[in-house]
DNA sequence: AAGTGGACCTGCTAGC
DNA sequence: TGCTAGCAGGTCCACT
């Protein structure tokens, strides 16, 4: 579910609401990827900052320190003045002064990490390999196509890497690659510094598209698995196999990297 | 160093 | 109807 359209969409509506609250309690079910990391009691009396992102990582400052924050493939966030008791889902509430944060993650993927903003601690690591964000002047054609030429990897796996740019999951990078025309399985370091340019300019008009819909796979996430509503009218290649495509008929294909689902048209998207 | 594969965990669907 | 295999939006880590 959460890719970066997704990610920022949930700090967007939780951002202006949670920031001022003081912490009263957390509650915390099975465990999540990480541990939290301290003492659950010790966040009580601590007042919330404003919540930011970083690649899909979200940041939810607290005094003298913050929750380092991560939906997995499952897991969503609500704040709400009054949540229901705790179904076998919830694995983490943030009790505070203006309502309770919730982080619903069936999968348990997902984590919530405390970190005290120092350079040497552990959890800050897990932000220290991210790559340019998409909407960083600084992520250029010219920058991805360097990126991309000391890597030997399929194209699109480089994209996942999240070590060149971050945001950009399963979904849209298959977007993206459809969108610049590019085949998934060029290596990396095949890509010409013109086709960069468009990958780069793939990469974020299609983030800044499902951005502007509001994150368009959150929205019906509790549906089926995930993939309900209207980011299924959006998709392009993925979740299509054997459907024409859209702009030559040509049956989309699946297959297989590095374990996961690629969709690709074969007639589109070339090496 | 870069690349590969396994690991984490639950739920849903398609197929027998 | 019931069971099973396969698949799912992420990414860290151990190994070659």
């Amino acid at each position: 579910m959460p890719e970066l359209p997704e990610v920022e969409t949930t700090r967007a509506s939780l951002a202006p609401r949670i920031a001022g609250a003081v912490v009263t309690g957390v509650r915390l079910g099975k465990p999540l990827r990480w541990p939290l990391g301290c003492d659950p009691e010790s966040l009580v009396d601590r007042t919330v900052g404003e919540a930011t992102r970083r690649g899909k990582y979200l940041w939810l400052p607290l005094t003298g320190g913050g929750l380092l924050m991560h939906l997995g493939m499952s897991g969503s966030l609500a704040f709400r003045d009054a949540v229901p008791e705790p179904a076998a889902h919830d694995h983490f509430d943030l009790l505070t002064t203006r309502g309770t944060l919730r982080l619903t993650d069936p999968r348990r993927f997902g984590a919530v990490v405390w970190s005290n903003a120092l350079d040497q601690d552990p959890a800050l690591k897990l932000l220290s390999g991210l790559g340019l964000e998409p909407f960083d002047p600084a992520f250029t054609g010219a920058y991805l196509h360097d990126a991309l030429k000391r890597r030997r990897i399929a194209v699109k796996l480089a994209l996942l890497s999240g070590d060149m740019v971050v945001g950009a999951g399963n979904i849209y990078a298959c977007e993206a690659l459809f969108a610049a025309g590019i085949d998934p399985r060029l290596p990396a370091n095949k890509v010409s510094r013109p086709r960069a340019e468009r990958l780069a300019d793939a990469v974020r008009t299609i983030l800044a598209r499902a951005l502007a819909l509001g994150g368009t796979t959150l929205r019906d996430f509790k549906d089926t698995h995930g993939m309900a509503g209207a980011f299924q009218d959006q998709a392009k290649v993925y979740g299509r196999e054997g459907d024409p495509c859209t702009v030559c008929g040509t049956a989309i294909r699946r297959i297989t990297q590095a374990a996961r689902s690629t969709f690709f048209c074969p007639t589109c998207q070339r090496r």
